[in-house]
DNA sequence: CTTGACCTTCCCCTGTACTGGAAGCTTTAG
DNA sequence: CTAAAGCTTCCAGTACAGGGGAAGGTCAAG
């Protein structure tokens, strides 16, 4: 298989192989006699599996980890577990924050609908921030 | 007041103050024979109003908008209004697909808590993704 | 007069995940 | 044989909000 038909075979594109090749995530291809990249269906299942990564929220860095970690010949499990927690502790922050940030803006919606405009003194460049 | 006093007192750096000279977020600002920077109170309020356009999660882009209306001498108000309700939905439709994420990656790490790794085949990497 | 703190401009670097484009080689169809 | 499609490498840029550090000028105290 060539990259161009890898690539829209994994929904994706041939510069997005070639930079996983270079960063990592991807074996350095076998190459035909013209130079050519050539891949099996293994190559596939690597890629699925990097899009799942990204999927739940894993860095390219991360997904690399893991890979690294399985062509060692070891079970990842315990890392993935790992990233899954930090993952989702990160996600409850994240959450927070954008609930608390949310409910400040649409304090400040709500003062901009009950404010009158002329109140504004060009000392603070906007009443309604 | 020179640069490095409205640092401190604006709670940030030069380097930052002379970035946002650079973007149009604060005018050019007077020099002494020197050569130095020299600012009155209205910077430090300035500054402060960018902050607050920052805790309100406006990009500096917007910001300037904003300021840029005002320099004009108008009053800003419907533009931050319009800001603040695209901020608002943007920060809805955030959470709702973070809340979606954090579902389908409690739903992987629960399934990562009750399957045996054995069970691990390396045609998918890891069986926790 | 000198030291040290502060200031100036300038250019490059950070992280993330790619994307665009140029110059040139290989392969396939007609 | 030729044209087009597809491939190669390499360099550069995207968005965002600054940060690092060099080379040199200015100002106040001792």
């Amino acid at each position: 298989m060539r990259i161009g038909e890898l690539a829209e075979a994994a929904g994706t594109t041939t510069k997005t192989l070639r930079f996983y090749e270079d960063q990592g995530l991807l074996p350095p291809a076998e190459r035909t006699p013209g130079g050519y990249r050539g891949y099996t269906t293994e190559s596939l299942t690597r890629i699925d599996f990097i899009h799942r990564g990204q999927a739940a929220g894993l860095s390219l860095a991360q997904i690399r980890q893991v890979l690294d970690i399985r062509d060692h010949g070891q079970a990842p499990c315990d890392h993935v577990r790992d990233l899954l927690d930090a993952r989702l502790t990160d996600i409850d922050l994240k959450l927070r924050q954008l609930h608390d940030l949310r409910d400040t803006l649409a304090g400040l919606r709500d003062q901009a609908e009950h404010v009158e405009p002329d109140t504004c003194s060009s000392d603070q460049v906007c009443r309604y921030l």
